[in-house]
DNA sequence: AAATTTACTGAACAGTGTTCAGTAAATCAG
DNA sequence: CTGATTTACTGAACACTGTTCAGTAAATTT
C-alpha cells in the first residue's frame, strides 16, 4: 500500500515548503516582522493550513533552529581536519562568533530567542547537548595534551562557551555603543586573542 | 510663573506613576505578557494617555532599563569597599551573575531584550557606559597592582564583561539543557571560579 | 456509486501597538 | 468676570497579530 507512503512523504515536503519559505522571510525581513500570514501568503496558502503541519510559531522556529544547528556543524567541519587540539579550540571559536555575525537571525533562534524554547521540557535540545559535547572532546583533547591542566570538563567547557558566546551575545543585542562603530570588530578581535592567550597561559 | 513649574512637576509624576506601574507588571507577568492597554488598565487611565508621555513602547521600555541600571549600581556600591583589586573584580563579576539571576526581567530588558535599543542613536547608551567604565577602572587597579600583565584595557575589560555575561545570557534563556537543573548553579559556580583561577594566572 | 476520510480555507475571536478627532477642564487675555 | 485658547485626556478606530473552527471540496475506501 504506497498510498500512506506517498502521503507520509507529501506531508513532509509540505513541511519543508513551509520551513523555507518561513526562513527565506525571516532571513530578509527579519524574525519581529514576520507572521504567520505572511508565510502563509509566500507559499500562497490559507493560514489555517501552517497550523496543520506546525502546533504553534514556537514549533516552526524549533524547527528552523534545528536547521541552523545543522548549518553550524557543517561549517564546523573543516575544523576535524586541525592537528593541534588547541588551535582547533581557537578556531571553532572563531567559528562560532564568525556564524553569529554572518548569520545573526539564524544565531538569534539557536541561542538568544526565548521563542523556540518555551515548549522544550528537558532535554529534548538534542542540537545543542551535541555540540557542546564536541566542544567538550576538543577541551579533553587540550587537556591530554597538557596544553591545560586538568580540571572539570564540563565546567571548563562551560567556562569556554559563555566566554565565547558573551561577544556574540552582547553584540548581536547591540550593547557595545560605548565603543565607536568602527572599533567594535578590532576590540572584539583584540579581545578574543587576548582571551585565548589567557587561556593558554592560565588554564 | 510657578504654574509651569507645577505643570512641569505633575508631568514627571504621571511619568513616574507609569513607569512604576509598568515595572509592577512586568516584574509580576514577564514582559512579554504585559501590554499597553495592561499598563493604562493598572494606572486607570487610557491607552492613549501613555502615548502623551512616552512615543512609544520601546522608549517606555527603555527608562524602566534605566532603572534596572540604577539598581545595580547601587547593588555595587558595596563593592568599593574591597581593598584587593582582584577581589573587587571577583566580587564585580558575582554581582552581574547575581544581578541577572535575582532580576532576571530587569537583566533582560538591560542586556539581552532587542526593544530598548532599537531607536537609540549612537552613544546614547550613558547607563552601559558609566557601567563599563567601572569595569575598566578596576582592570586598571588589578594591571597598576601587578595582578594583571599590562594590555589595552578596553579589550581586556570586555574580555571580562563577555565571559561573565556569557554565562548569564545562556542560563536566562534557556541553553543550558544539557546539564541537569539542580547541577546548573553548581556547574555556573565551578565554570566561574575556573575563570577567574585562570585569569589570575594567565592574565 | 456511495460513504468516508483527508486537506484545506474563510471567517471569526481576542488580543496587540498606535493614531486621531473630539471633549472637558484649566489657563490666559481683555 | 467673560470669552478665547491651550492643555489633558479619551473612545473609537486602524491595521495588525496568533490561533481556532465550522464548512467544503477533493481523494480515497468501501
Amino acid at each position: 500500500m504506497g498510498i500512506t507512503e506517498r502521503k507520509e512523504r507529501e506531508r513532509e515536503e509540505m513541511r519543508q515548503l513551509i520551513l523555507e519559505a518561513a526562513l527565506k522571510l525571516f532571513l530578509t525581513n527579519g524574525f519581529e516582522k514576520v507572521s504567520i500570514r505572511n508565510i502563509a501568503d509566500e507559499i500562497e496558502y490559507s493560514p489555517a493550513t501552517i497550523y496543520l503541519y506546525f502546533k504553534d510559531k514556537n514549533e516552526l522556529l524549533f524547527a528552523l533552529h534545528q536547521r541552523g544547528f545543522a548549518k553550524m556543524v557543517a561549517e564546523f567541519q573543516p575544523l576535524r581536519l586541525l592537528n593541534d587540539p588547541f588551535e582547533k579550540l581557537v578556531e571553532m571559536g572563531r567559528a562560532y562568533i564568525r556564524f553569529a555575525v554572518e548569520n545573526p537571525e539564524l544565531f538569534d533562534l539557536m541561542f538568544i530567542m526565548t521563542a523556540p524554547m518555551d515548549k522544550l521540557d528537558k532535554e529534548d535540545w538534542v542540537e545543542g547537548d551535541q555540540a557542546f559535547g564536541l566542544l567538550m572532546q576538543v577541551v579533553q583533547e587540550c587537556m591530554d595534551a597538557g596544553v591545560f591542566q586538568q580540571h572539570d570538563i564540563q565546567s571548563t567547557a562551560m567556562m569556554i562557551w559563555s566566554s565565547i558566546h558573551g561577544y556574540t551575545a552582547l553584540f548581536l543585542r547591540k550593547r557595545l555603543g560605548m565603543f565607536a562603530e568602527c572599533d567594535v570588530p578590532v576590540i572584539m578581535d583584540d579581545s578574543f586573542n587576548l582571551f585565548c592567550e589567557t587561556l593558554r597561559k592560565g588554564l
